[in-house]
DNA sequence: TAAGGGCTTTGACCCAGATCAACACGCGCG
DNA sequence: CGCGCGTGTTGATCTGGGTCAAAGCCCTTA
């Protein structure tokens, strides 16, 4: 099952779904036909997971679909999240040999991997590369220390709506919509790793999800499909002011 | 008093304590001739603001001497530090106009400024330039996701144990010492700077100091001058395996 | 020498969230 | 169909760290 090719991963770059928003989002028509000789697709399902934290890479990769999660554990078992990556986020660190972190699918995942080798030796060629690299890692930079503050000063309850901010938010650009009217989604994230990401516990995220639908804030259909009548609204709840974070 | 000249810092850059390390690291002499004709020195006072989260910032700069504090406050007050910034640390983001935190000086600083228009022009046409600054930022970005396991799963007792033997490591590094014998630091942080980076109350920190030192982790000499007779006892106390966090 | 002002420590009490425990809801499977 | 299991909810109780309050310790200034 795993690693099967799929009719729909044999497309070659220029029809990719990410390619705009992803490292390669500056590449010509040369660097593209580049990166095919180097590049192959592995598939994961749900729970599976892609790298063990300390396991040699030889590999750096682009989220095709779905949704991975960066995770550190002690070794007591205590584990926080420290990554959502989505479609276009990249996977690895050029000049580094083995995983800081474990990888996990949390949906079915497509990614694009490039063998390590090679693609170091594209960015030294190709500059704008390690632009465009040095871009996407800033972003990852910021987004880290945006959730240093969600895990060092937010209360349960804001910790919670800006989780479900972030997610709604995303889904709504993919979606090309504005923030007026309704949002729906489903939830990709476990109670559990919703807590991991959180620094919560996860009867603590059960109880404050409750509280917000008691509370309106959200409606649930089910455990994960989410309907959000008033995306201010749910800002509010997260601490933030109504327009923070959109100057992405 | 501020952006007063000093005599070590009509230097040029090669004879600049930092230029190993910065992101200059890899310039030769044509290209650091090319720096020195966007720089200027800046220097601050403990407790003096650098630049505010939303302020226009026209240059991007690095870290000589001193220490600087990124931290992102919330409407009603709530503080979190973001980032420690020591000598060599690059402040600023190419393609971006504003800051996102505020910059504030713990200890006298000084700051090696460029200005931004053309140090973003020296990117695009120094590859090696936009290399380091990836390195770097890969680096810090390492750096926040071990600082959120601590944030969002560490205890109180850890957390500043994790503060200290960052501080310590630091020292060390600088000493060019191993970790054997006791170290020696003068901390450069306020209790209440302590507590905004670590999540927790200014309280909280005073108590866990006091019982460390009660507990023979670390020793005080007034208020921040502190020995710390076993190093790995420190990173027991913090939560990590004795040799964690060495794999920079 | 005293007075004042940062910074820090310590104590008493409280509460948000952790912990422990029971149960509910689907869903695949024998 | 009933069983087991993974996932999620809810209740009861406990506790680590927050909050509020009072002093202590320097250091500066007069």
């Amino acid at each position: 099952m795993l690693n099967e090719p799929m009719s729909s991963l044999s497309q070659n770059c220029s029809d990719c779904p990410i390619r705009h928003r992803a490292v390669c989002a500056r590449c010509d028509g040369d660097e593209l036909s580049q990166l095919e000789e180097m590049k192959y697709y592995r598939t994961f399902e749900p729970g599976r997971t892609i790298v063990w934290s300390g396991d040699r890479m030889d590999f750096v990769a682009s989220v095709v679909s779905g949704i991975a999660t960066l995770s550190q554990t002690m070794e007591d078992g205590r584990t926080q999240m420290v990554g959502l990556m989505l479609p276009s986020d990249f996977i690895g660190r050029p000049g580094r040999t083995t995983s800081a972190y474990n990888v996990v699918a949390t949906t079915d995942v497509v990614m694009c991997c490039f063998r390590k080798k090679p693609f170091e030796a594209m960015i030294e060629r190709t500059p704008h590369i390690a632009h465009r690299l040095l871009e996407m890692t800033l972003d990852e930079l910021d987004a880290a220390r945006e959730w240093m503050l969600v895990l060092g000063r937010k209360t349960a309850r804001e910790k919670i709506a800006s989780l479900l901010s972030i997610i709604a938010r995303r889904d709504a650009s993919l979606q090309l919509r504005g923030t007026q009217g309704p949002l729906v989604f489903d939830l990709p994230l476990t109670r559990e790793a919703m807590a991991d990401y959180l620094g919560l516990t996860l009867e603590t995220v059960s109880r404050q999800m409750s509280a917000l639908k008691r509370d309106g804030v959200i409606e649930l259909q089910g455990k994960r499909h989410v309907t959000v009548p008033d995306f201010n609204r749910l800002m509010e709840e997260a601490g933030d002011d109504a327009d923070g974070g959109l100057l992405v």
